[in-house]
DNA sequence: CGACGTAGGTCTACACCGTAGACCTTGCCA
DNA sequence: TGGCAAGGTCTACGGTGTAGACCTACGTCG
């Protein structure tokens, strides 16, 4: 009977708490029941164990966010490097990103409020950092970038408001407040008739949003490589 | 002595509740304490009154600050049409929710939390697209615009991470810890390095870098003007 | 082999939160 | 004058994060 090894012996047991088994459970919870059904009361229930057993794996409730946001970036899938530019190929890793963090809707919301980023985040920058640089971008501008690019470097729609929900919604219901708001907000409301109608703009695609941003931010990102 | 006209008639009396007071209140306890200080209870002390009261003016929480987050749109100050370009003029619209927005730092987590917007957003937004219409840009190409700036319509800067108390770190620290990223980090590191030993990089220049990301998607846009 | 230190699970308890529902006062109008 | 409705108050419920004491089981070492 093989004995365990002296180093790390309990943790091998499959019941046994541990960081990753309590960041995995949170992600699944928040996966299935939405960011606000993680507490630590709930969390643990799942786990089969006293809520304050987490506290023995995390230090408090940040600490378990941070954990769950970073669990996400890790799960992006790096992209081998490619023979079509830096453009072609950082677009296809911020897409990636963005394919993942859609998988878990909530992690926009907690990777926006996080203010420390965790190794696996860490690692996400340098990559779309080691792109820009090996694309021939100064370490200026390649500084800028990050800042232009924002959260859409993980994939973020970075949209006025949340942009759930719109499907539910009744076309002529839309139309009807359109119309109400054409006397004070004759902007907005022609926007939304002609977004709603069919006419002129189908309905909002945010993919197809998110590519064209991605696509004029790196337009202009290479229309400044060498200038500065 | 005057009496009061028949309508509306309590709302004069000056200590009486009413929901743009409860609202102003909430703005002034999280400018002074902070967004999490702002309970139903604490806000309720400061106001000399029940915390059930402001239930009377206010749906719920919910409701409160989607009133605070539109009371801090609508202290935006709306600029002259002028002769110098819809880029200019859109650009001096944002820097001026940008200032409106940092005197409230917590604003931009909860503007980015709520989903519906409230009137003086939909004023704000009214406006932009007013000026992105009026500078010849089509309907489709005006709301591409609106995805592509996003928040930042509103001033937000859409970080990585929140960038609060950057003044408060130890140089020596960050270079520390910028060499002990180096070997799996370099990209990292470098960028680090650089903008901590004022070698290549000055310390980050949080308004700078919304200037150029503004100026980078106007560009972008303008160049697009017409072709779409 | 036995004592010990400690990592980690558990229990209780506290302070706080949002808010439902019943109650009561006040001032207006018919 | 009677009634009505708006709005302020009170109590209470179920939830939250987490501090602190306790206990148990295990690896280490004399």
């Amino acid at each position: 009977m093989p004995r365990r090894p002296p180093t790390e012996p309990r943790t091998a047991a499959p019941d046994r708490l541990s960081r990753a088994r309590i960041v995995a459970d949170a992600v699944a919870l928040a996966d299935r029941d939405g960011l606000d059904a993680v507490s630590m009361r709930k969390l643990a229930t799942g786990l089969g164990v006293d809520p304050m057993s987490i506290y023995n794996h995390v230090r408090d409730k940040g600490d378990l966010l941070d954990g769950m946001a970073d669990a996400v970036v890790a799960a992006i899938e790096p992209v081998a490097p490619a023979e079509t530019g830096w453009q072609a190929e950082l677009s296809t890793l911020i897409l990636s990103a963005r394919r993942e963090m859609l998988r878990h809707p909530w992690s926009a919301s907690v990777l926006g409020s996080r203010s420390q980023p965790g190794p696996a985040t860490l690692t996400h920058v340098d990559r779309v950092l080691g792109i820009l640089r090996g694309g021939g971008l100064s370490l200026e501008l390649a500084h800028h970038a990050l800042h232009v690019l924002g959260s859409r470097i993980l994939g973020f729609d970075e949209s006025l408001f949340d942009d759930t929900a719109p499907a539910d919604v009744d076309p002529a219901l839309v139309a009807a407040q359109a119309r109400a708001w054409a006397p004070t907000l004759p902007h907005v409301a022609e926007l939304a008739l002609a977004a709603n109608h069919d006419g002129v703009l189908g309905a909002c695609d945010d993919d197809g949003e998110f590519r064209f941003a991605l696509d004029l931010i790196l337009d202009g990102l290479e229309r400044h490589r060498g200038r500065v």
